[in-house]
DNA sequence: AGGATATTGTTTATCTGGTAAACAGTTTAA
DNA sequence: TTAAACTGTTTACCAGATAAACAATATCCT
């Protein structure tokens, strides 16, 4: 139980000093987090689409004539957010707001071909850049990785 | 090579029809983070601690006497960016900003007794709090994820 | 020595993503 | 038919983050 107090003068290079905060999943989170999203942007540009961008863009591609409100359910934010997404996509000409027979309250939004051939490319180029980064991670890390990912939203979506 | 073309009218409950998104790690890594991140801040309230004021004084309380650039860089932010935090942490009297002997530039960050103490609890709240969160994973599963997304982070730390 | 260069903490302006509250138009329920 | 609920929207706001400039100080170079 000798020598115990001599934590004062580090001035080195406490660089990869392990921290108290990598036990938290949190944390890992976090970084983890900021580290893909960048090489997101990386991938598709300041040209072109934002994550969130993306993400609406492939929900309306795989669900034609989803209603603004289901989709911002979906994609986790408010409604009020999401006109600025699609009014971005609109300019883009991804797609367009239909007028929807029954309801003339909601707007259906419906992909144009142009949106749907770039949200493929798009895909693939975010695809390739996806495996590029997580190159050290085999498939079956991956795989894990996305599950317990998975689990972890699974506790938030309850609501 | 029949049927392909029935996409078209899906108005009922998509709601947890399974999406292309969920492919992607970077998709699964952020709304897993925007959970985490929400108990995170429940468990320490609005009252106290948001999650980079709780990193920062981590980092404090561990390495003493560590300088605004050095803590900036080790929490990936700008120096800019941090003085706002410690500025909290000096107001709630969590540390102080010493002058440092040698270099009439640096300020030494050295945390208060009260600074260390509050940190102990703060990390004791999160800690159940996560563990409460994350009760779905075993502790096997949860050493593998934090270990896979330390894989992810030290891709980025590389610069 | 002294001048260029670099570093530290700081302020300011700016950007992004996100929420909350209010609103008009419309639909549904009592 | 009146009350309640829902849809898309605008507006105001907030949090976190960056970039650029700056004064004070330190280091390097010959």
């Amino acid at each position: 139980m000798a020598a115990g107090a001599k934590v004062q003068e580090v001035d080195q290079d406490d660089e990869h000093v392990i921290s108290d905060l990598e036990q938290f999943v949190g944390y890992n989170l976090k970084r983890a987090y900021v580290i893909v999203q960048a090489d997101f942007r990386e991938a598709l540009g300041q040209d072109s689409l934002a994550p969130r961008v993306f993400s609406a863009l492939s929900l309306v591609v795989q669900f034609p004539h989803i209603s603004q409100s289901k989709l911002a359910r979906r994609l986790g934010i408010e409604r009020s957010g999401l006109v600025a997404i699609v009014d971005e996509l609109e300019g883009l000409g991804y797609l367009s707001r239909a007028t929807v027979p029954g309801d003339r309250r909601v707007q259906a939004l419906v992909p144009t071909q142009k949106g749907r051939s770039a949200y493929a490319e798009a895909v693939a180029t975010v695809r390739a850049h996806e495996k590029a980064l997580l190159a050290d991670l085999s498939a079956a890390e991956q795989r894990v990785l996305i599950n317990l990912l998975r689990k972890i939203r699974s506790k938030g979506e309850v609501e």
